[in-house]
DNA sequence: AACTATTTATAAGA
DNA sequence: TTCTTATAAATAGTT
């Protein structure tokens, strides 16, 4: 729906079919969040690309809204027929495990700002400082890698400035080595090797305050 | 999206949300067929209005996307035996859950602040986004409640004041009152009653612009 | 990944 | 509800 309208058939061009997958899965996903939204509706929404990935969007959960669909699709004919023992404990599980993903499904909802209709004000600012902890503690964690991160590069920086300096060193020094040798007598490239990389750095080099400049 | 821009919010109005429901309901669908033809999807999108009712789209089956699901999410280790049909069912119903329950704990507490160091940069950068959109949501409507609940003060205290008012008035005028009576004829109190009250203002008044100070 | 000319979806009104 | 229509949003093709 854009520079040329286009017929609803399976795309051809391998690339331009992946591409306009990703485009209108995001799209649909969007206005499938939308819709439950605006109307307080249940959605659940699979989507299997045609390379076989499975994208999910879920209003609550996934499994809650298909196990409502089960319930709603069937009727149970055990009616007549008391269950085991086994059974009750099953579905007691089941009811618990069940339970436990709604509660936690509404709360993840309601750190991220929604549905908050139902809470009083003191649950309110409780919800408040939960996300003010919450968002101090992985604003400073994030803080923290990014210095670590930025050290670790100036260091590499460091070492790679220090190695180019010895280098250069090296290359200014490489006539008069070739000089000396010819001098005392011939020897082979393997010697001048040794010689050559006698000046190395020692390893484990450390010098986070020297700056790195790049351009 | 049309003759204004709306908020994605609950729409409060009973009415108006149905019929954007089926409007909108309408438009997803459409879209879910038209990425699944196009680029060949296995799409199942399954809505539950807010009044319960369901509807689903497949583009295949709602039961076999469901089952494709079911089948990626787990590997099932069948030991020696072939379970029935029903028990692969609930034993994946089961790893289905368990795993829903273990990966919300896990969002949960990195919502809260904690477990963050599998999280890389990006994650973390993701996680403060979320966090602080939270953030915003929650205070943003914990000060709506607030000032709700002060106007909502406000104006009962006004309409204490007027009340007060009144009585003060009739009190006031009290002696008038049993003067008249006492000048006219003997009379039981009951009928005095009923001439103090005669003065009461009528319910439902409302002056949220009324100022109360108190102290 | 961006951009933008178009098409499509849809909010409000009738 | 259904139709209309002005406007918001999605997106096909391009860069």
């Amino acid at each position: 729906m854009a520079r040329k309208k286009i017929q609803i058939k399976k795309i051809d061009n391998v690339a331009a079919r992946q591409v306009t997958f990703s485009k209108r899965r995001k799209g649909l996903f969007k206005k499938a969040h939308e819709l439950s939204t605006l109307c307080d509706a249940e959605i659940a929404l699979l989507v299997f690309s045609a390379t076989g990935k499975l994208f999910e969007y879920s209003s609550t959960s996934t499994w809650q809204v298909i196990e409502r669909r089960n319930l709603e699709s069937e009727r149970f004919d055990r009616l007549d027929t008391i269950p085991s023992l086994e059974l009750q404990l099953e579905s007691s599980t089941y009811a618990m495990l069940s339970k436990e993903v709604a509660e936690k499904t509404q709360e993840l909802r309601q750190l991220r700002g929604e549905e908050l209709q139902g809470l009083d004000l003191e649950e309110l600012k409780h919800l408040e400082k939960l996300l003010e902890g919450g968002l101090s503690q992985v604003t400073k964690t994030k803080d923290e890698r990014c210095m670590k991160e930025i050290s670790t590069l100036k260091r590499k920086g460091a070492e790679l400035m220090e190695e180019n300096q010895l280098l250069k060193q090296q290359m200014e020094n490489l006539p008069h080595v070739v000089e000396a040798v010819v001098a005392h007598q011939g020897q082979s490239s393997e010697s001048i090797a040794h010689v050559q990389r006698s000046g190395d750095p020692p390893q484990g080099y450390n010098s986070s305050d020297v700056s790195l400049r790049l351009g």
